[in-house]
RNA sequence: GGUCGGGUGGCCGAGUGGCUAGGCAGAGGUCUGCAAAACCUUUUACAGCGGUUCGAACCCGCUCCUGACCUCCA
């Protein structure tokens, strides 16, 4: 199958036609989280704006496997190969048993997930139930020579890795200034280079989280777990490899050397990083104690909010950023966001409820070809949708009256919006109501309608006003009176 | 210090060597019992200084400011 879909590659710093390795399959990695404590909105724009890539290679045909991992071992503390993981520190301040953590904010995680309305992966793996793919990739990097192992730990040989491959493919750094300005940190004597990371580490006894392994009693190191688990499920090569773009420095460096190491190829062949998502400038982070939690934003019970936003106008506010843009957060930029995401989902739902014309002088061609074009062009989300905002302007002005619209073009403005707007945008009307609160409110509208013609507004009012304040808003116009939630 | 990005109107954010981004906010109007919505019209831009060009916000140089990564973080 052909498209002509451009993504931009990490690796090559430019944009790439997207040519998958084995069409129509494509295959779709992402770094999840690590479920040690709950994700803030900086991690749900990288897993909102995978979900709107995933979304638009399912909707161009690919048939995608997507796989996103949980993180839910392995994962050091601070900068020291050495010592207890996250989840191990946050038990005992939880005073939980670690799998209880990890089920914890797993579920919170998939909770966040819904309510941004993201598709889930096809394949959700963690990295306690593939210890033993993890152990037998550490066993064939050793085996190949670019490991060795010290006292029960194991350690990745990125020295002799440089003479043969491009440690920092990547990100283009030098490895010399690499070595100048690594600090010496833990576990640096066991280590024989200062950039050798930990594939495989020596647990304390009292270590709960801990598997026999040909090197003793240990856990993995946080990067393997990746290489060995997207390995098993899309193949040593593969097509999309994704992740936030603080990750690539390390952790996708690191994957890419043990995937050369182990299997002598390129894992991924693009590489895609999304950008973090900045508070007055500055990039939220778990360590930085910035982050907004997803629950605080949709209540509002947070100092810089005026009040709660819902899961989908916050979706909205990350796909009005391109996915590779910083995206700066604040009550103002999201007041916008819920106002827009409004407007145009508003217009969706009037889409029913058009009269079609015998003559049309709308282009709907042209429209759909430049929704297209934005998507193609490395998902660039936020060109998508000002162009959804000209297909609004045609639906209010055909439910106006101002411009004739066929059944036809009614039909493909219909097509249009269900593709772009709730398939591939991933955005969905809120509204909650079931079928007994439509009835209801056709019935109150139905008493107003009356009282309005007895001229009687003093009770017109006091129903509109009153709907008003528990989140209903009428809107009146010639066919009679519409509604939608606030 | 090294690597790589940014600086766009009141706010958020696209884009680009010549053609309106878009949303929100502001102003005026139409419609309407009022309101809201919608529709029409409209005001604010491309950090600064040089250079290349018929033409630059877009290319080049310098300056200033700022962010990310280099250490756990999507």
């Amino acid at each position: 199958m052909d498209s002509n879909l451009y993504i931009y590659n990490t690796l090559s710093r430019t944009k790439e036609k997207f040519e998958p390795l084995h069409p129509p399959l494509v295959g779709l990695y992402v770094c999840g989280p690590t479920v040690y404590s709950d994700v803030h909105l900086g991690n749900c724009r990288t897993f909102v704006m995978f979900d709107l890539i995933y979304r638009y290679l399912l909707h161009l045909g690919y048939k995608v496997r997507y796989v996103r991992n949980i993180t839910d071992a392995g994962h050091l503390e601070g900068d020291m190969d050495e010592g207890d993981d996250k989840f191990a520190k946050k038990a005992r301040l939880e005073q939980l048993e670690p799998m209880e953590i990890v089920q914890k904010y797993t579920l919170g995680f998939h909770d966040v997930m819904r309510l941004f309305n993201a598709l889930p992966p096809g394949i959700e793996p963690t990295a306690t139930g593939h210890i033993i793919e993890q152990i037998e990739m550490v066993k064939q990097i050793l085996k190949n020579g670019y490991a060795y192992e010290v006292n029960g730990t194991v350690y990745f040989d990125v020295e002799k890795y440089c003479k043969e491959f491009n440690y920092t493919i990547l990100t283009n750094r030098q490895l010399d200034d690499l070595l100048e300005n690594t600090r010496e940190l833990g576990g640096q004597n066991e280590k024989r280079g200062r950039l050798d990371f930990a594939l495989w580490i020596k647990a304390k006894p009292e270590h709960i989280m801990q598997w026999p392994s040909p090197w003793g009693n240990g856990f993995p190191g946080w990067h393997i777990e990746c290489s060995a688990m997207s390995s098993k499920y899309l193949g040593n090569s593969f097509d999309i490899h994704g992740g936030g773009m603080d990750l690539a420095a390390t952790h996708h460096t690191n994957e890419i050397a043990q995937s050369q190491a182990c299997n002598h190829v390129q894992p991924a062949k693009y590489w895609m990083h999304t950008n973090m998502l900045t508070v007055n400038g500055t990039r939220m982070s778990k360590s930085k104690g910035n982050g907004f939690l997803p629950h605080e934003l949709f209540t509002g019970s947070h100092e810089l909010l005026s009040r709660g936003y819902s899961p989908m106008s916050v979706r909205f506010f990350m796909l009005q950023a391109h996915y590779r843009s910083t995206l700066d957060f604040s009550n103002e930029a999201l007041e916008a966001s819920d106002k827009g995401f409004k407007r145009l989902i508003n217009a969706y739902a009037l889409l029913d409820k058009l009269n079609p014309s015998p003559k049309s002088n709308i282009d709907l061609k042209g429209l759909t070809e430049r929704c297209y074009a934005a998507m193609n062009d490395d998902f660039n989300s936020p060109v998508l949708i000002a162009e959804l905002f000209e297909a609004v302007h045609i639906i209010n002005s055909v439910y106006d009256g101002k411009t004739e619209a066929t059944a036809t073009d009614i039909e493909a403005l219909k097509k249009l919006m269900d593709d772009f707007v709730i398939g591939v945008l991933g955005l969905k009307e809120e509204s909650n109501q079931s079928d007994d609160m439509g009835k209801l409110l056709d019935f109150i509208i139905n008493l107003r309608s009356e009282a309005k013609v007895n001229k009687d507004y003093a009770t017109s009012d006091k129903i509109r006003i009153g709907l008003n304040s528990i989140g209903i808003q009428l809107k009146d116009n010639k066919e009679g009176t519409t509604w939608n939630k606030i």
